[in-house]
RNA sequence: UGGGUUAUGGUGUAACGGUAGCACAACAGAUUUUGAUUCUGUUUGUCUAGGUUCGAACCCUGGUAACCCAACCA
């Protein structure tokens, strides 16, 4: 029985096109701007452009949108291109906006013989100033009625370098007084002596977005250029020069972005967090960047996974962050390497267990059999969390406490007996009694026990540092609180410890994910080396005792 | 005082004039050598006021709210 998924708005308009034969196949491109790195927003994109065309005949290109020399660079464009198979997916062609100059000029040039177009030499102020408000109308420039051949002479000394920056302009004519302010004559190149990173010199002038996107998409022939909702008010201006060029009509169709609770996703706001230091780079954890989620340890799958459950609308939305994070675990459970590592330690002495002996155990290394099993040394001294022992027990639990039984993951079953204490009053090691008849898997002891928790060997353990991230703001939505929104970072995103690993954990490769039993999802970082291991936390675990007592607390 | 877009549980998204469904979250229970996973169940919703209709989340009219538009950025 197949579950019938129902389609989003532009799965209809693609299934309508394709029905009615408009087209046979779609073509859909993924078109970002070389000037930084991408982020979630921009995941979603990549996945619902090229999720079209692995759902639907047809392919998906990848475009950069480079009509901007002065803050673009082929760093962004490597980074870009490693972000997007890292996802898991592939593009038909690699194409750049500039490999359209010339057309682009050459369409210029139609657009002033047919009396479409006129340079304008009235400066950036003058421009805005007779461009009236949304709520008036504009007036027309004197420049508005130059003839033809003065427009084609000045436009090719442009061209030829003859003018200054800022100088002169050349604008679109269209209706000075019109309701849409993008259609008040609007700028169409303008001039920039600047070098660009893949023509070089070779242009001066450089068109605008406006004159470089739908042209851009029409010269590939993209039948559904998909773009988020500000740029609802260019569709009108994408099909004027469309219409008035007679090139092949590429469609434009606009969704609503999404919005991460607890983060921030423009790239503004994403720079000013790498500048001013609050965050380690771009690539730090914390970061939605692809490249922080990455060194974080989310799986592409879980980004994918995600993007297909949040889906694709019109209206503003701020989706959860527990859902990203359920995809993650989701993922993660199903094929993360089980170890034991104890992140805040606390000394375990067997009072019965013999001096100097060392036992081999079997424990299991995944969520299934398939994973098989590794061996784990247990001796008489062994770390376990602080938080496994309660010198008070609380109501309901279930782990270590004066005179209280648990099972050691995979070994015996322990009782507590006593504790010891320094002068602060801080518990420094538990003493215990083992049960030798309760080993695992072999367990003829009888015993029943309610808790089962994680444990290292003292004398066997390695060290590792591990960092423990969490959300980077306090705020659901840092973006719309009063003031700015970095009063909004939450001090404690990372807190960093010296923890305990099982030795078998010396061997994991970068590409290793583990769930830290009881503790969560990590894996190496990329600063990670054999002398000074260190892990990331990815996600913890979903913690039902934690969320009860936290209430009732409340 | 203009133009455009959008309003469905706490969140995201379906229902295309005919039973308001799904997922996350929350809560409760069962299983569990991870208080995880898995399984079962519960709570919570059509912005508002009218109208058309046997029947309206959906169609019509009037409100309201949110977002976008006045860069030689994309």
């Amino acid at each position: 029985m197949s579950e019938e998924k129902s389609l989003n708005f532009l799965e209809e308009i693609i299934e309508t096109d394709l029905a009615g034969r408009k087209y046979d196949s779609i073509v859909t491109r993924f078109p970002p701007e070389p000037n930084g790195y991408l982020h979630m927003g921009h995941a979603t994109s990549i996945c619902l452009n090229f999720g079209l065309t692995k759902k639907y005949p047809g392919y998906t290109n990848l475009r950069f949108d480079d009509t901007n020399p002065v803050t673009e660079d082929t760093e962004f464009v490597e980074s870009i291109k490693e972000d997007i198979k890292w996802l898991g997916f592939e593009w038909k062609h690699e194409l750049y906006a500039s490999d359209y100059f010339d057309t682009m000029y050459e369409y210029a040039v139609t657009l002033i013989n047919k009396g479409l177009a006129y340079v304008e030499d009235a400066t950036a102020e003058e421009i805005a100033k007779l461009k009236g408000t949304p709520t008036e109308p504009g007036k027309n420039s004197a420049a508005r009625s130059r003839l033809v051949a003065e427009n084609l002479d000045l436009f090719t000394r442009m061209k030829n370098g003859e003018f200054a920056d800022g100088t002169k302009t050349l604008r679109a004519k269209i209706d000075m007084a019109h309701t849409n302010m993008l259609m008040r004559d609007p700028l169409i190149y303008r001039i920039k002596h600047a070098h660009h990173h893949r023509t070089g010199n070779k242009w001066c002038i450089y068109p605008m977005y406006d004159f470089a996107h739908g042209q851009s998409d029409s010269i590939e022939n993209i039948t559904h250029s998909i773009c988020t909702l500000e740029f609802i008010p260019h569709r009108e201006l994408y099909n004027w020069f469309i219409d008035k060029l007679e090139i092949y009509p590429s469609h434009q169709y606009e969704f609503a972005r999404r919005n991460l609770s607890y983060t921030v996703m423009s790239k503004r706001k994403l720079k000013q967090l790498v500048e001013e230091k609050h965050v380690a780079g771009w690539d730090d954890p914390r970061m939605p960047t692809i490249s922080g989620m990455r060194r974080r340890g989310f799986t592409p799958q879980s980004i994918r996974t995600f993007c297909d459950k949040v889906g694709i609308a019109k209206r503003e939305n701020i989706i959860d962050f527990s859902l990203l994070e359920f995809c993650l675990r989701e993922d993660l459970n199903n094929t993360a390497l089980r170890a034991m590592a104890v992140l805040d330690p606390l000394k375990l002495i067997i009072s019965n267990y013999e001096n100097g002996k060392t036992e081999e155990l079997q424990s299991e290394n995944g969520p299934d059999e398939a994973y098989g099993t590794r061996t784990i040394p247990f001796s008489k001294e062994l770390w376990i969390e602080r938080e496994d022992f309660m010198e008070v027990p609380a109501k309901k639990w279930f782990r270590f406490a004066p005179g209280a039984s648990v099972r050691l993951k995979s070994a015996y079953i322990l009782r507590c007996d006593t504790f010891d204490k320094d002068e602060n009053g801080k518990v420094t090691a538990i003493h215990c009694t083992y049960f030798p008849e309760s080993k695992s898997g072999s367990d003829t002891s009888g015993i029943a026990v309610k808790g089962t928790i994680h444990w290292v060997s003292a004398a066997h353990a390695a060290t590792a540092q591990v960092n423990m991230y969490d959300r980077l703001f306090k705020v659901e939505n840092p973006s719309s609180e009063d003031g700015d929104f970095k009063d909004y970072i939450n001090p404690d995103s990372l807190h960093v410890v010296q923890a305990y690993i099982e030795p078998s954990l010396l061997k994991a490769t970068p590409t290793d994910r583990f769930q830290f039993l009881r503790k969560g999802y990590f894996c190496l970082d990329k600063e990670s080396t054999p002398e000074h291991i260190i892990f990331n936390r990815t996600v913890t675990l979903k913690d039902a005792w934690m969320a009860g007592k936290k209430n009732t607390n409340e």
